[in-house]
DNA sequence: GAGCGCATGTAAAGGGTTACATGATTCT
DNA sequence: AGAATCATGTAACCCTTTACATGCGCTC
């Protein structure tokens, strides 16, 4: 459950919206921890029923934003500096890849060249993020540098699941005699 | 929802019965899509309901083992052709990389340092698990192929968290003015 | 004044985790 | 005989997703 300490993480930048926060939950974290309005909203009135959080103001058309509290911050901060990070990786490609004996050759060929794709281009994307944050572009605050940091992971594991594409496809370990013979691959980057 | 179609991965291989399953699905798949005995036993019972799976064998102690049937085989391989991957990367290392400048420094640099250590020992892990494979020692049929092939994909994906990691503590981008003056990092393996 | 985007929510159904419960077999 | 482990399940609770519902304010 970390949908809790993302909403505070946001709050702790500053006031804002359920509205609000269900774009940049999407936009900035969408990849990483999806998360839809019904389930925010939700979570907000628990976390202002608990204090962590208040109304800061009442907007336009009903609009509520929220602060974080001097309780709330406190517990973010609990909750990074605690060591317990679940090491889980979901991700589907990994998943389906256990099941790849059971693909159509050319199905699979096909299959790997859109991963590639898919990744190399996500990894183009957040290159020029990146690059345009070096160039100050967004800023040069803590929240600005912790968030290079973080595009900073996505572009090295987005590469290393195009690169991990591209090896197997080039390897073409389901219909070949690859394995048990042959030498093991470099892993060069 | 996965844990349908990972169920049917694991009865391709042959009958089994969801106490194995659940302990399969710890071990091989456990780091990558966790799911407790509970959940198996209900899906098991709902694809069974449906006529993917049937019951194959009574064995001992109540024992049920389950057979996959041709639907459920056909709905699997549709499963794997349909291009419909979601991409959606549930890593809570890259969640809390949003939050660093949250974070005392002192506090940050030991998280980066675990982070690293435990990303470099998974990685060591697998390749010890791929060297075994590469050598034969688990057969070279198509599931072992595939396996390995998932096998790799963990080793680039821990690999590229530990770089990460490495990078980070070294850049020390949360205390310093690295950003907004110094030139891009290089991308190194 | 029509239409779009803002903004909040409820409802229903399903997915997932943890705790509880039970009994059978095998091992020592 | 006692302990460990095999094996299946139920119950309660929470998280997550999708669909439905509503109304305000701004722009054209």
């Amino acid at each position: 459950m970390s949908l809790r300490h993302g909403l505070l993480g946001l709050l702790a930048e500053g006031p804002a919206s359920g509205y609000d926060l269900a774009r940049r939950f999407q936009e900035a974290l969408g990849s990483v921890w999806p998360a839809q309005h019904p389930r925010i909203y939700a979570e907000l009135a628990r976390l202002a029923d608990g204090g962590l959080i208040e109304v800061d103001s009442h907007g336009p058309r009903g609009r509520k934003a929220y602060r974080i509290t001097d309780d709330g911050l406190a517990e973010v901060k609990r909750w990074l500096a605690a060591g317990e990070v679940d090491h889980t990786f979901r991700v589907e490609t990994l998943l389906r890849a256990y099941f790849f004996w059971l693909m159509e050759p050319e199905t699979l060929r096909a299959h790997l060249r859109a991963e590639r794709a898919f990744y190399e281009e996500t990894a183009g994307t957040l290159r020029a993020y990146a690059g345009a944050k070096d160039r100050g572009e967004w800023g040069t605050g803590p929240q600005a540098r912790a968030m290079r940091v973080a595009i900073e992971a996505g572009i090295r594991v987005n590469d290393a699941l195009a690169s991990w594409a591209r090896w197997a496809e080039e390897t073409d370990p389901m219909s070949s005699e690859t394995f048990g013979t042959a030498p093991p691959p470099e892993h060069e980057a």
